[in-house]
DNA sequence: AACCCGTGGGA
DNA sequence: TTCCCAAGGGT
């Protein structure tokens, strides 16, 4: 989510009333509805009124692309099919089926989560946004977006593409310093089309993903483009119409060494430090950030790119019976086949797909 | 309130 | 290649 700054947000989305001009709210609504109808993508969460199910893609999907989350939402409901077998399944196994997906945290609260509705809410999900932002791991959007959409309930979401969209259509401030305030909040609510709030919801995010996007808004394609106060106000400059950003950290560039060892369909992994802030608890393969002695001729295999948060990693992979493996850390000789049930990291896991091992 | 948490893909 | 991230939540 995008940094807060009341102060612009306030100005911006209180002076101006939406609809401008007095046009009609409910035009509005029916536009946007008919738009989502006939262009949304078709998505295996939107196929659905499980609330199980809609709850898993939300989870998924904070700060998170669809493209990445689509395998592992296929792989997840295979393993956890309903809300029961998720509560009664080990941590480690959860974190298995997440592996790849990144913020981890998510994945045990979500574990959390489901053992909390089975045992306190009889294996149900509580069919309301008040019961449900109690939850673990979920918030004020997560909770309007399962309510609306499972639920039928008119509450409004406000995501990072709501908060660009209204920004857009009230049009007088344009800044990436924004802005979830209750006035987004109450604005996104005044919105709401009542009748239908899980559609409306998404139509909002599906506008701003695909349409009202970032840097270079679509206008030609927008289904609401009469109502935009930016559009209207910057007379078509195309140029003016992106979000300022705030400036971003200079990438840190590392080099990281990592063994691939294999004995007799056994692996050799390292499990990360329980108290570690980053990915605790999960298993890597053994790493170095010094060269080994040596190393391109010795065992060099593959050199992989992989970042995490602002680091940028080039990993260099050895993988060699030849291999001296005596300048790794120590770790625990792991079955193969049962490393599909083990907490990976993301690099682990792309290192061992590239292999062909998992 | 500001900061932290992962990743792969598109421009 | 480099830069931008993407359907937030917890602390």
């Amino acid at each position: 989510m995008l940094v807060s700054k009341s102060i612009t947000a306030e100005r911006s989305l209180a002076a101006s009333p939406f609809p401008p001009n007095g046009q009609s709210l409910g035009a509005f609504r029916r536009a946007l509805l008919r738009w989502y109808d006939h262009h949304h993508r078709h998505l295996p969460w939107r196929e659905t009124r499980d609330p199980y199910r809609i709850w898993l893609s939300e989870i998924m999907l904070q700060q998170t692309r669809v493209a990445a989350v689509l395998e592992h939402y296929r792989i997840f409901l295979q393993r956890f099919p309903n809300i029961q077998s998720l509560a009664a399944a080990s941590e480690d196994t959860v974190l298995s089926a997440w592996s790849g997906l990144g913020y981890y945290r998510r994945a045990r609260m979500l574990h959390r989560c489901a053992q909390r509705i089975a045992k306190q809410h009889g294996g149900c999900f509580p069919p309301d946004s008040k019961a449900l932002i109690a939850l673990p791991g979920i918030g004020r959007y997560t909770a309007a977006a399962i309510a609306s959409i499972a639920f039928d309930e008119p509450v409004a979401v406000v995501d990072g593409n709501v908060e660009r969209v209204l920004q857009r259509l009230v049009g007088k401030e344009r800044t990436a310093i924004a802005l979830t305030t209750p006035q987004t909040w109450q604005l996104a609510q005044e919105l709401l089309a009542t009748s239908r709030p899980g559609d409306f919801n998404q139509a909002m995010m599906e506008l701003g993903a695909t349409v009202c996007v970032p840097g270079e808004p679509r206008c030609a394609f927008c289904p609401v483009r009469k109502w935009c106060g930016t559009i209207a106000q910057e007379n078509g400059a195309p140029s003016a119409r992106g979000m300022l950003k705030p400036p971003s950290a200079p990438p840190i560039k590392k080099k990281l060494w990592c063994w691939l060892s294999l004995r007799n369909g056994d692996i050799r992994l390292v499990q990360r430090p329980r108290e570690a802030s980053l990915m605790p608890g999960m298993w890597e393969l053994p790493q170095s950030a010094e060269a080994p002695p040596a190393w391109k001729t010795a065992s060099h295999w593959r050199t992989f790119r992989h970042s995490i948060t602002i680091t940028n990693y080039t990993v260099h992979v050895l993988r060699s019976i030849r291999a001296d493996h005596s300048a790794a850390p120590r770790g625990k000789w792991i079955a193969l086949d049962s490393v599909s049930q083990l907490p990976i990291t993301g690099l682990t896991r792309k290192i061992l797909k590239a292999d062909g091992i998992i």
